[in-house]
RNA sequence: GGGCCAAUAGCUCAAUCAGGUUGAGCGCCACUCUGAUAAGGUGGAGGCUCUCGGUUCAAAUCCGAGUUGGCCCA
């Protein structure tokens, strides 16, 4: 880009973005920045590898975005930063998407299809949506190493998961385990507890009586004794339990009771018949009015511990002949998952094969497991007459088998929350099957020392959230019964299955040394099609693979070395890892924050992350969350369309990133594109004066003009500098938002506000001047550095801008950068205060020429300042020229704190900090009594007896509980002065008016409109004209004819006279009830048409 | 059902940790400026600080109970 070359009137994003992508490619942005900072310090961020299916959505480009920004700013600080994306591309989500797409209904169908063919359809599929995803993002800048994404489907990755598993067994944490697991019966597979969704469903609702034996027969077997010879003979009596999972009731083992808990035997009566039943004292009502029970009675009360021992028939005995029948089952224990007030009826049905708590318990009690159902959902020969149905349809019969039993007291439907596989919304199973498990919870301390060695932002993150899940988290069922997964390097003796004297393969290499068959390490695809034929045979015993595909959690779990292709590669790995930062949102916790801390744990003993940013999720406008069903979700695409990828960054970096969600709001966004506007508009501003002075900022340096910078400029930059030093402090406690803040409060309030308002007559000067010169030196140095600060936000049009001001003289893109430091020399604490009192008083000063009804066009005689504190006389006498200047005032008195004003009247106000401690409950009254005085003299006195009448009583008033304020005069408006909410003065502005106040008023009304005049005829600013005019009033011509210089000067008019106008204008205006009559016309004209 | 986080102007947020008469930006309305001009400036309206209790002279702030939303867990 050439210096200081035209740039576009109006901010136009689209064009401007289009026009620098084309630009970073052209000389290489992103290579040469990379390259530029080869040699710094390493930081080894890594990137939670997205989910290749779908397009990225708002959640995901503000993470993006979020990455991009510290990355960006991580480099301008000089780091060699690690920056390869990654991507997540195996599991059952993937593998139900091409089912849908392929019209597959079950595993049946992909193995007709064929793995190997349903493999490649999977790979592709992953292939495809990569390639989306990564347009995705590079639609709005962010800058990662896209050419060489980690992918987790690359062999060199899932050696790295290989490698980690074994070291994991190595440690003896893998084992093969039997355990009730979540079983999805249309994908066939385990799928993790944090793959199950819940949604509110109808689900069958079964009370079921369970026909107590005679326990006085064995009594003495029962492991905890109950003694069952008081009371009403308990062989006619009835346990109840309620399920809404009838298909589980063939697998019943044992009923549990919480011994705690208090429960009572009640005679019921039913159509003629009586029945003695117990259930949880709470529930007994509830569970008789379920039963239509016409009368009742309790006839007994018992402690939980009472029932223990009681032993009950199967209510399904005949129709499950194989069920559970062992020494010991089918009688009551104690478990700590029984609520006598929750749902039910104090007695819980405990099935061992289903559930997990029941399967723990089962356990410990020394059960058989029995799970007559398979992986399909389907019922096994074991479950007798219901073999071969689907449980869930199976619900019906079962509860009309127990109705003919005479088993069930009362059936009907209840909608609660159930369990689904999170891709095929199937209802889960819980069901024991044999898995595979990376015993975490023997590591469960090293876990929770781990987590100490992590810092999070926000903190409670890790303290409360974090810490909570990796307390309660169970050991991780790493196997899945499917096929687009990275197999299970898992190899066992042919015919058995255990994990005894397992093989566990850690890399290709080994693999290629191992297996019986010929395999080329650095060509081998390790998926399931190629390694299910390899076979290991070593000391005479063949060994064969486990069929299993890893959980995909496993996969990303990985990723701190899988990014650095670590073990294949082992170059880098020593050097950077572990992770130095991450940054995901905080569904992570239960996901890529814990799987990395399990396998980092589990594998090398350490967690593999340093720092760890956790962000929220992108609601929209009105709070929720954005969902495709919902129909509220927010394209970032349209985003883009709407305001510009910058403006969307901005926004979207505005948020707080630490740990809150953020709404989504148009609103905001627009804002953000209107402040790139004004930033435009600043930058533009200087760029035709420059060009025409031959401006160069090498030559023209600030310490070049150094003893010709004007107050302005020496405030700007020191503003500039305590930007600098906010921003850095704020970025490092990873708070962009607020760093964008002060940001932008400088360009918007500071420098456009301000500081260009100040320093346009310099620009305008014709003739070359120091002034001008330091003027040029400084808005350069503030749009340099401004450009370095948003790079990291806004990366378009900061290199736009940088381009356009340095030219071919510093890098060829501002990411190249460094971050801007503080320079201690324009650093200027003072002099930052004082231009913020003069703000201050120039605000009140014009909101009080308002209240005068006066015009800032028109000069006032004086300015009344009067000043609280010495601070604030000290900053007026400093910079009175320039107060004058932007109160347009020709006099500025000032009143310093020890005097008053004479024509004032006072009140006063009372400070509550020092009210409270002294008047306790009658604070309040004397508050009012004191805000309400009106007195002559800010006297403590005067005060003091104005409240005192008002309460009747003698108030004691000290100087430190008021403050007292001035009341305005006639004639004289006055506004107060403050800074940070604190007063520190008053200005009053005399409106007075007299002949030479008039004269200049009217003079300047007249310049305006000639002005504008100017402009409706397209003018050259340099362009002459002769001038005509007529004024109505002739005490008002008479006093702008007293200004004839200024007004010739001000409109570049050479010839003032009646003239006829062809080539110009003429038009009447109405000035402060006077009308005048304007003609001009270009010279250059009048003189071709004589 | 349990844990964590949030709730303040129409919108986005600050003030909450260390209690003292609630603030900013945007939007809206009015005015203003006019050589940055599809910009800029000034002012105004707009708040039972989610609800109910408690502690305190005093609560947006501390405590308890709820409501709503988000995430996580069951």
């Amino acid at each position: 880009m050439s210096r200081f070359g035209a740039v576009d009137d109006q901010y136009d994003p689209h064009e401007l973005e289009q026009r620098v992508f084309e630009y970073w490619d052209d000389v290489d942005a992103y290579e040469k920045t990379v390259e530029h900072r080869k040699d710094g310090e390493s930081y080894f961020f890594v990137d939670g590898p997205p989910y290749t299916s779908g397009s990225a959505h708002m959640g995901t480009t503000w993470n993006k975005s979020l990455k991009d920004v510290y990355l960006r700013f991580l480099r301008m600080q000089g780091y060699d930063v690690t920056d390869r994306p990654g991507y997540d591309m195996h599991g059952l989500p993937i593998e139900t998407k091409v089912e849908e797409r392929l019209g597959f209904e079950n595993k049946k169908d992909i193995e007709e299809f064929g793995e190997e063919n349903f493999i490649q359809e999977c790979k592709d599929y992953a292939d495809e949506q990569l390639e989306g995803l990564q347009e995705d993002f590079k639609s709005f800048g962010v800058w990662m190493d896209w050419d060489d994404p980690y992918r987790t489907v690359s062999p060199e990755y899932m050696e790295a998961a290989w490698w980690g598993f074994s070291k994991a067994a190595d440690r003896g944490l893998v084992e093969k385990g039997h355990r009730s697991i979540s079983q999805c019966p249309r994908c066939e597979t385990a799928i993790a507890n944090n793959e199950v969704e819940y949604e509110d469903v109808e689900d069958p609702s079964v009370y079921v009586k369970f026909d107590l034996e005679d326990c006085g027969d064995d009594q003495g077997e029962s492991p905890n004794g109950a003694s069952g010879d008081e009371g009403p003979a308990r062989s006619d009596g009835k346990i109840v339990i309620w399920t809404t999972t009838p298909w589980t009731i063939p697998a019943n083992t044992f009923v549990a009771v919480d011994e705690d808990g208090d429960y009572v035997g009640v005679r019921a009566e039913k159509d003629g018949e009586e029945e003695l039943l117990y259930v949880a004292e709470a529930k007994h009502e509830e569970v008789l009015k379920e039963g239509r029970y016409e009368e009742y009675e309790v006839v007994e009360e018992l402690a939980g511990e009472e029932l223990i021992g009681w032993s009950y028939e199967h209510p399904l005995a005949d129709e499950v002949p194989d069920h559970v029948d062992a020494e010991g089952t089918l009688e009551v224990y104690a478990a700590d998952y029984v609520d006598t007030h929750g749902d039910g009826t104090g007695l819980v049905h405990s099935a061992p094969g289903h559930g997990e708590e029941d399967f723990e318990r089962g356990t410990e009690l020394g059960f058989p497991i029995f799970c007559p159902v398979g992986g399909d959902g389907v019922y096994t020969a074991e479950a007798g007459k219901y073999e071969g149905q689907f449980v869930k349809d199976a619900d019906e019969e079962i509860t009309a088998d127990l109705e003919d039993n005479g088993a069930l007291l009362a059936s009907g439907t209840v909608h609660h929350n159930y369990g689904h596989c999170w891709r095929c919304d199937t209802g889960i199973l819980q069901i024991v099957t044999d898995q595979w498990f990376i015993t975490i919870t023997d590591v469960k301390d090293e876990l929770l020392e781990n987590i100490e060695d992590s810092e999070w932002y926000p903190s409670w993150a890790r303290d409360n959230r974090f810490r909570d899940f990796v307390e309660e988290a169970p050991d991780w069922n790493v196997s899945r019964q499917r096929y687009w997964g990275i197999p299970l390097p898992v190899w066992t003796p042919e015919n058995r299955d255990d994990d005894e004297d397992m093989i566990v393969v850690g890399t290709r290499e080994e693999l290629a040394e191992r297996v019986d068959q010929d395999v080329d390490p650095d060509e081998v695809d390790l998926h399931k099609d190629t390694v299910d034929d390899l076979t290991i045979t070593e000391d005479g015993t063949t060994y064969t693979r486990v069929p299993d595909v890893f959980d995909v959690w496993l996969d990303s779990s990985v990723a701190s070395w899988g990014t650095l292709n670590y073990p294949d590669d082992d170059s880098r790995f020593d050097e950077l890892w572990p992770a130095d930062f991450i940054l995901e949102a905080h569904d992570q916790t239960r996901g890529w924050f814990w799987s990395q801390l399990g396998m980092g744990t589990a594998a090398m003993g350490e967690i593999p992350y340093d720092k760890v940013l956790m962000h929220g999720h992108a609601l929209d406008e009105d709070g929720r969350k954005m969902s495709k069903s919902v129909g509220n979700v927010v394209e970032p695409d349209e985003a883009i369309e709407r305001h510009g990828s910058d403006a969307m960054r901005m926004f979207l970096l505005s948020a707080n990133p630490q740990g809150d969600d953020m709404r989504f709001s148009w609103d905001e966004m627009g804002t953000m594109e209107n402040h790139l506007r004004t930033l435009w508009n600043v930058f533009r501003f200087p760029l035709p004066y420059m060009r025409l002075d031959d401006f160069d900022p090498q030559e023209t340096s600030l310490d070049d003009v150094d003893e010709d910078l004007e107050l302005v400029d020496e405030w700007v930059l020191a503003r500039l500098q305590s930007t600098k030093a906010e921003m850095t402090e704020h970025f490092e406690e990873f708070r962009q938002d607020r760093a964008l803040e002060a940001l932008l409060d400088f360009v918007v309030e500071d420098v456009s506000r301000f500081y260009v308002q100040a320093v346009r007559e310099r620009m305008w000067e014709e003739e070359d001047s120091a002034s001008k010169e330091a003027a040029y030196a400084t808005i350069y140095r503030v749009l340099r550095e401004t450009v370095a600060l948003l790079a990291p936000y806004a990366p378009f049009i900061s290199e736009e801008i940088y381009g356009t001001l340095t030219g071919d003289a510093e890098h060829p893109t501002v990411h190249m950068c460094d971050w801007p430091d503080v320079e201690a020399y324009w650093d200027d604490e003072e002099l930052e205060e004082d231009v913020a009192i003069l703000r201050a008083i120039e605000e009140a000063g014009a909101n009080a020429r308002q209240q005068a009804g006066r015009k800032l066009r028109w000069p006032v005689p004086r300015v009344v300042v009067a000043a609280d504190d010495q601070r604030v006389v000290e900053a007026i006498e400093r910079h009175t020229p320039l107060l004058e200047d932007r109160l347009n005032a020709r006099e500025i008195e000032l009143v310093s704190p020890e005097d008053r004003w004479g024509e004032l009247n006072y009140s006063a106000e009372a400070d509550m900090s020092k009210l409270g401690p002294a008047f306790g409950d009658r604070a309040g009254q004397v508050m009012n009594a004191l805000n309400e005085a009106r007195i002559d003299e800010p006297a403590l006195e005067a005060i003091e007896d104005a409240v005192s009448d008002v309460l009747e009583s003698d108030e004691e008033i000290t100087e430190e509980m008021v403050s007292f304020v001035t009341e305005t005069p006639e004639g004289v408006a006055g506004t107060a002065f403050g800074l940070n909410g604190d007063d520190r003065g008053v200005a009053y502005v005399d409106a007075s008016l007299t002949d030479d106040i008039e004269s200049e008023g009217y003079a300047r009304e007249v310049i305006r409109r000639v002005q504008e005049m100017r402009k409706d005829l397209d003018l050259d600013v340099e362009e002459r004209i002769a001038l005509d005019l007529e004024i109505d009033d002739d005490r008002v011509a008479t006093l702008v004819a007293e200004r004839e210089d200024l007004l010739r000067e001000e409109v570049r008019a050479d010839e003032i006279g009646s003239l006829e106008v062809d080539d110009g204008a003429r038009k009447e205006w109405e000035v402060e009830g006077v009308t005048m009559e304007i003609a001009l016309e270009p010279l250059a004209a009048a003189e071709a048409s004589d």
